[in-house]
DNA sequence: ACAATACGTAGGAGATTTCCTACCAGTCAA
DNA sequence: TTGACTGGTAGGAAATCTCCTACGTATTGT
């Protein structure tokens, strides 16, 4: 778990994850070509994002492919109940403050 | 975002938001009881948990009563939402190859 | 076989994290 | 007012993070 979160701190590996979202499988070297930043540390990034579980990779020729392995976002929403247990009856309570305000 | 990332990365941290949920408002000493760490290095934890927006406090006498601020893990739900559609998609997918397979 | 390509790893610099002890300020009770 | 209590901050040590350049390994195309 905390693996996880912190892969997730970093914001070029949050964008990793959305590249690898919204494009899916990919080479290394079409990641890196979106951001200002070396390769060498860019597959530093992968790797703490391959530790945590959140991206898996296959080699192709020369070429290794990443992609998204979503489990441990799962993990994070589970993780994630019962505060929004907590936030869902504090609106409610919210509203029920505005519903008794006069002149609604 | 990071620095709610950042925050919860540490499990001493997650520990302390769990107690909050759980138990709700409380002093400063009453949680560092719960921890084998000397009452500085709470605070300090304390401090990420405050600048990340996921505690508030407010001194009573000579405590400061810490309490849970939820919003900021609303905004780690909304962020996992386009993931949450990728992974309920691939169990989607698994549930069709369950389906065809022969002698279920 | 040789050069080029794709990608990881080694090693290092500088910043940040996480713990500690010492100390300081504010509040309460006698 | 003095002494005890609550909790933050200063400063430092050790570990870790995040970037870099240099280099090694595997695969491909000529």
């Amino acid at each position: 778990m905390s693996d996880v979160f912190t892969a997730l701190a970093n914001p070029t590996r949050r964008e990793l994850l959305r590249l690898l979202l919204e494009r899916g499988e990919q080479p290394v070297q079409q990641l890196a070509d979106h951001f200002d930043m070396r390769r060498p540390s860019l597959s530093e990034h992968l790797k703490v994002l391959r530790d945590a579980g959140l991206v898996v990779e296959h080699p192709v020729g020369r070429q290794r492919l990443y992609s998204l392995r979503p489990e441990p976002l799962r993990e994070v929403a589970d993780w994630l109940g019962p505060y929004e247990r907590f936030w869902r009856a504090r609106l409610a309570d919210l509203r029920d403050v505005l519903d008794g305000l006069p002149d609604e």
